[in-house]
DNA sequence: AGGTTACATTGCAGCGCTGCAAAGGACTAT
DNA sequence: ATAGTCCTTTGCAGCGCTGCAATGTAACCT
């Protein structure tokens, strides 16, 4: 049986094709008789409707792109198990993309390919791309940007507040009672924002207990992950004066630091505690269990998806938001002795 | 500006739609003045042709859609790098669908469902499926399976050799003087086949050497992660004998394996060494470096896309066949001391 | 020169569906 | 009985492109 069409069901059922097409779409009132009638035929026939030829007489590909840097970081991993079924809810299939966090490749995305009429509309995590760069985009994009890159104005930002959730972060370690706090993962130049304001909540989080900040107990990474928690621990304990607890801007941070402390034969959190951020399905199975920051996936991906939906369906430009997402602290073992329950 | 049609940069040029076509084709012979012509309509209208009504007129979606298990996991996400660019190469844009191993999603996927008309064809890594649920397929989908289910006849399959390579990190085991070696990854069940293998290929190093197999030092996993790893090594070191070497399923599990040993004090490889699978990029960059059983990623990336735009384009129905990348046993400081250059 | 070949270019029809607006039919109000 | 109302169903045209086969024209042959 080759495929049949919306013209086959038609003719099978006694109806016009764009009766059939009702039917389908659930569109306008059809009375029971002639749902059952199509129906029927439908299942007789297997039709299914031929989502390309819908989408061009339609004017819209159904389908959305999220674009990440890096696929294989569980963070941007578990944020897309949130945003797929979000958007295939609203009818939309997820196209990903990858960048390796490469400028031009993101550029690229967000100007005027000739992919562009694969998708309505981009949710897009930049990482090469500065503030600027993505004022440059094509206009007709429906956009939202994930992480930070606060919105010019045109497109939506979903995030949380990383200032706030950074200062909570360093107030547990504070709170825990540690003094020589260090953090790892600054990233003092023009795309390290989000960096920025992690840095910028350690410090608050000093002030505020009228601590003075070790400048020395900075360490900048280029990327987040295990490989640069490493190092970077193994900087701060090559030093005379080690920290007695981290602050790790991700939590593969965290876990390539504690494993460094560790190797070393410290005890964490004993002799060292880590905290991470982003809270990822690793940290909460290792040993120890990884005290992180829990950005809300699920809010985000809704949020975004649902500003994204909004864009697509209007004409008029709409302006740009400013969408906050919650955050958690979950302290867990890698700053806490006496944790039972994780999660 | 609106987007401008073929029809547009027809009238402007001076010449027929279907000539357009031909010259964004690259098809036929159109003489230089011709496409000069058309060429400078092109840039000068900023015409880009809908990617959505080619693929209606051609019959064809354009996509191949990629389905593995976990998206996180490094191994699938190194590989979907490589299939990526091959199948763009061939002109085909790749979706991505995870499962979870889900069996009844993963069947959905190759049955007949409405989303068929998204691709042209299927590149699947399969989990919950077993050999039977393959064969329950939609007939008239492209598909290529990789990982460990042996065609049956109807669709391709491609991997490496799987016994062949274990045998041959177990040898290497054995080769820098382990005796009492154990297996992290067995999975004694139906859709374990790819485990089994390994397993096939740890008994077959034994029986080469002369050594007895002590079966109680195969351990099964019911997934091929970090936390399996660290498990059943704890396991394994929980014993009043020991294994002085451990044949992981996996990096991931050789990671987690290694990250217990090293926290209990002991030495990787002096006391206990350790092999993975997979070569995935963390294993490169951690302290100890992995050894490992290294896939030519890229040629079974390339593989699978060549089959799947043969079966794509072929009318006929097209045999299955077996495909296999080719393997390297990668040794690294988890089984040598003496190792200077690591890759 | 007349006929053939070869090639660049074109026209037609239609992929399968939806937007739009009108037609048809049943029913109510006067 | 006639006009008006409401709701279901329909027809038309076309989204932007390509397959196919045919057209026209220039180059070639004998």
């Amino acid at each position: 049986m080759g495929e049949s069409t919306l013209r086959d069901v038609a003719e099978l059922a006694g109806v016009s094709p764009r009766t059939v097409s009702n039917v389908v779409n659930g569109y306008a009132r059809v009375t029971d008789a002639t749902r059952g009638k199509v129906e029927r035929a439908i299942a007789v026939l297997g039709y299914r409707p031929n989502v390309l030829a819908r989408n061009l007489a339609a004017g819209r590909s159904g389908q959305i792109v999220v674009v990440v840097p890096y696929l294989d970081t569980p963070y941007f991993a578990e944020l897309l198990q949130a945003i797929i079924p979000a958007a295939r809810k609203a009818g939309y299939n997820v196209l990903i993309d990858q960048t390796d966090g490469d400028r031009d490749h993101e550029a690229e995305l967000i100007g005027r390919g000739p992919r562009r009429f694969l998708f309505d509309g981009m949710i897009i995590s930049p990482l090469g791309l500065s503030q600027a760069d993505l004022s440059l985009r094509d206009p007709a994009l429906p956009l939202v940007v994930l992480g930070e890159r606060p919105s010019d104005g045109t497109f939506d930002h979903v995030g949380i507040d990383d200032v706030a959730a950074s200062t909570e972060a360093v107030r547990h370690l504070i709170a825990i009672g540690r003094r020589r706090i260090a953090a790892i993962g600054d990233q003092p130049y023009p795309t390290g924002e989000a960096a920025q304001l992690r840095t910028r909540g350690f410090r608050a989080a000093h002030a505020a207990a009228g601590l003075p900040v070790d400048e020395s107990l900075i360490i900048s990474t280029t990327r987040f992950n295990r490989v640069d928690g490493a190092t970077a621990m193994t900087a701060l304990l090559d030093r005379p004066d080690p920290p007695d607890a981290v602050f790790c801007y991700s939590d593969l941070v965290a876990s390539g630091a504690i494993h460094t402390a560790l190797q070393r034969g410290l005890r964490v959190p004993e002799d060292i505690a880590v905290i991470g951020y982003d809270d990822i399905e690793d940290g909460r199975y290792g040993r120890p269990t990884i005290s992180t920051i829990s950005p809300d996936k699920k809010a985000i991906a809704q949020l975004a998806v649902a500003r994204l939906m909004m864009r697509i369906g209007s004409t008029e430009p709409v302006p740009g938001v400013e969408l906050r997402a919650a955050h958690r602290l979950m302290p867990r073992q890698s700053t806490l002795t006496d944790v039972s329950a994780t999660s």
